[in-house]
DNA sequence: ATAAATTAAGATAAAAAAGTCTTTTATTAG
DNA sequence: CTAATAAAAGACTTTTTTATCTTAATTTAT
């Protein structure tokens, strides 16, 4: 995700960056990084070209998916489903007692992911100013 | 935690039960389920004895715990904390675009877990009838 | 006391996730 | 065309998580 943010940022700067920048700039491992980054491309997500300058950028179409799309991309749609309490029996017609709590929680989340573009997510992040460091 | 409201709801019908029969009724994996209990029981939220008709079950001031008790016994404070993006620069002060409704989402999630107690939970869940199996 | 039942603890193993390295392929600049 | 640069792909290693097995300790019933 933070990766996501720091080539959204550069495109939207007209640049495009290498893996070594990325990494070394969101403090993550770089050939693990590359991995994933080689599946977030492999499914469109982001894109990136070979070669002397070279590396990761997006396509404008790409930015004004959701936030939700690198989620999916990523870890699947796991967290979007299921009994919050992992209750095979829990449903809507016979919900667990913290069935619609947990509901409204995940359709905050899910509606707030859904609503938020990486595009936008970035702009309102500010300027480069901000590190995309964990810690 | 679906082995600790198997214990619990047999608790409350004062039962005391063994490892092999939790695990069945939750679908889990013996040894490794009593890993788990051997761990809760060591931190005191739950309860067994040895030899014949031993078993575990659960101190009534245990059945008073909050929900957020067994979650932070299996796997501590973290979920509890940080910035949902993962980002180490937000903050209250400094926070990303997200940072506020993250914030109340995890309140709630919070909120959910402290004010709703095991015992609780277990009445509201019904009688026996239901299963705990996750699939 | 002894045998049986039952959890506890420790060692080990298997599987999954995270991380690293090496080789290949594509692109560009000279 | 060639050399250099950069990502892609695949093999491999390490670490973490999940799971299993074995032995020990405790309790109860006889």
């Amino acid at each position: 995700m933070r990766a996501v943010f720091y080539i959204a940022s550069n495109t939207i700067s007209g640049n495009r960056v290498g893996i070594k920048e990325i990494a070394s700039k969101i403090d993550s491992p770089e050939y693990f990084l590359a991995k994933i980054l080689q599946d977030l491309s492999r499914k469109g997500l982001i894109s990136s070209i070979k070669g002397p300058n070279g590396g990761f950028y997006m396509e404008s179409e790409a930015l004004n998916r959701p936030l939700a799309d690198i989620v999916m991309a990523v870890d699947g749609d796991e967290i979007f489903n299921g009994c919050g309490m992992g209750l095979a029996h829990c449903s809507e017609t016979n919900p667990c007692p913290l069935h619609h709590e947990f509901k409204k929680v995940r359709n905050q989340i899910t509606h707030m992911l859904n609503t938020t573009t990486i595009g936008q997510f970035n702009r309102e992040l500010g300027s480069g100013l901000i590190s995309l460091k964990k810690v």
